[in-house]
RNA sequence: UCCUGAGUAGCUCAAUGGCAGAGCAUUCGGCUGUUAACCGAAGGGUUGUAGGUUCGAGUCCUACCUCAGGAGCCA
């Protein structure tokens, strides 16, 4: 089996170079295999500019230096038309990427047809209905980078530091934190199943197999929600430790919160400024993340003259409210159990809260990590799921693991959409990824 | 589900209740260094749908449809 990555043996096989390893052949002669990102032509010259997914590079075709059929063919040329082009690699200053190629051959793979999205603005609806095209824009291109580098960054922080990837199935035979936003699929004769909203529980068990587990894959939440940082099909990476408390776990969510920015910053900073992201936002993730407890967040709120009814959840003004007052992701811990999940460890300090903890994103983008200890004792789970009106049979399994060797465990789980949104400043969480599944949008 | 806003050329948008317009895209022509290139010309319309008011509706009224932003809920 050929390997693309090691050594670079897959590459150097291709008869092709690509556009971001051109700093490494000025003077040589190349091929580019790619699409036409956009032409200028001024009589006797013409400037493609052409994109091979690694980058753009601006072509220059001049009339007597190349076959009249060369030269034709330039003309025939349409913006997204597939091609391949030979030429000298030159450093210049004049254009874009500070490299060019002196075109002495260009073979048109394929004529484009009239392409729908030019070099001018258009809306989000008309965007969408092209996201299968839209993915190749300049922002989008580099937006969908970052997003790679993100995961790279998440594995890699979780592989490096001990912990085996242990991922949850999809089909769940019950909700773990309520059934009000599932997805329920009609294909199981026994029983009704549906698309997972969360590991939590399965992680859990992996994490009393393996010490520290995490899990890496896509989510559903059945919510009718409509804003800016919501999507219906979202991935979500959740990592369990067992022996943790809630302390172990804000320390690791800041660590690795800290680790995915700089790496983004390390290996992405063209993509970045491509982006127009102000990197001082992101150079500012740096340990130690302050952490308030929930009476302390509501006491800002209520002094801050915010709307704000102490004992309920924090809604999204309340928590661009918070983030505002500081300069890095704040983690806000211990809230009212009541409105936390059934398998929240109450603290012991004052049971009417639970060892939870959010980790919230400065700039508005909101809760980026949701996580905390989970409650160890057998009894008190039963009542929970009595209290919470959850059918029991469900979570039989999930019981056994207090039966066998209970111990403190936590973990949490990050939503990677609103991750990468965050870190390339973005507005929407559904440029965040390839092809978003919203509440009214399934396609492409 | 609720609140707010928007639907006019392929796209982005103009048009006081009085002739349906511009830029980009497309097609044709010009230009030997273009940078969302520029210059000239041409083609391109059931103004979201259905009613209503009016001498006359893209514009005002009613209902519906679609989309966007926000709320609740969440990562």
């Amino acid at each position: 089996m050929r390997n693309a990555s090691r050594d670079g043996q897959f590459r150097d096989r291709m008869t092709q170079t690509y556009i971001e390893d051109i700093a490494r052949h000025v003077g040589e002669t190349i091929v580019i295999k790619g699409w036409l990102y956009n032409i200028r032509s001024s009589g006797k010259l013409i400037f493609p500019q052409i994109r091979d997914g690694s980058g753009i590079l601006q072509c220059v075709v001049f009339k007597k230096a190349v076959p009249e059929e060369v030269w034709d063919a330039c003309q025939t040329l349409t913006q997204e038309s597939s091609v391949i082009v030979t030429g000298a690699v030159r450093a210049d200053d004049r254009a874009p990427g500070g490299f060019e190629m002196d075109v002495t051959n260009l073979e048109v793979v394929s004529i484009a047809e009239p392409y729908p999205i030019t070099p001018k603005e258009h809306g989000p609806e008309f965007l969408l209905d092209h996201r299968h095209l839209w993915i190749r824009s300049k922002l989008q291109h580099a937006i969908l980078r970052v997003r790679h580098e993100v995961i790279r960054a998440v594995r890699d922080y979780f592989d490096s530091n001990g912990f085996i990837l242990a991922d949850t199935p999809i089909f769940t035979p019950a909700a773990c934190e309520g059934t009000t936003s599932l997805f329920e699929v009609n294909y199981f004769d026994d029983e009704k199943a549906y698309l997972t909203q969360s590991g939590q529980l399965y992680n859990e068990a992996t994490a009393a197999a393996l010490g520290r587990a995490y899990a890496f894959g896509p989510t559903f939440r059945a919510e009718k929600s409509k804003t800016r940082r919501h999507l219906t099909e979202f991935w979500m990476v959740e990592p369990e430790v067992a022996y943790a408390t809630l302390d172990d776990i804000m320390d690791l969510a800041e660590d690795f919160l800290c680790f995915v920015a700089a790496r983004v910053l390390a290996n992405r900073r063209p993509e970045l400024e491509t982006l127009g992201r102000d990197l001082s936002k992101l150079e500012a993730i740096q340990k130690p993340f302050p952490r308030i407890s929930y009476d302390e967040a509501a006491r800002m709120l209520v002094d801050g003259g915010q709307a704000f009814e102490y004992g309920g959840d924090f809604g999204a003004p309340d928590e661009t409210f918070i983030s505002s007052k500081f300069d890095r992701p704040v983690m806000v811990h211990r809230y009212p159990a009541a409105v936390k999940a059934f398998y929240m460890k109450p603290d012991p300090m004052d049971p009417t809260k639970a060892l939870g903890v959010d980790v919230l994103a400065p700039e508005g983008y909101g809760e980026v990590i949701g996580g905390g200890e989970r409650a160890s004792d057998l009894q008190f789970l039963r009542d929970q799921i009595a209290r919470h009106e959850l059918p029991e049979e469900a979570f039989d399994w999930y019981l056994d693991l207090r039966k066998y060797g209970s111990v403190p465990h936590a973990g949490f789980g990050m939503g990677i959409e609103r991750c990468v949104a965050w870190m390339c400043g973005i507005e929407h969480i559904r440029e965040a990824i390839p092809f978003p599944r919203t509440i009214y949008r399934t396609k492409p």
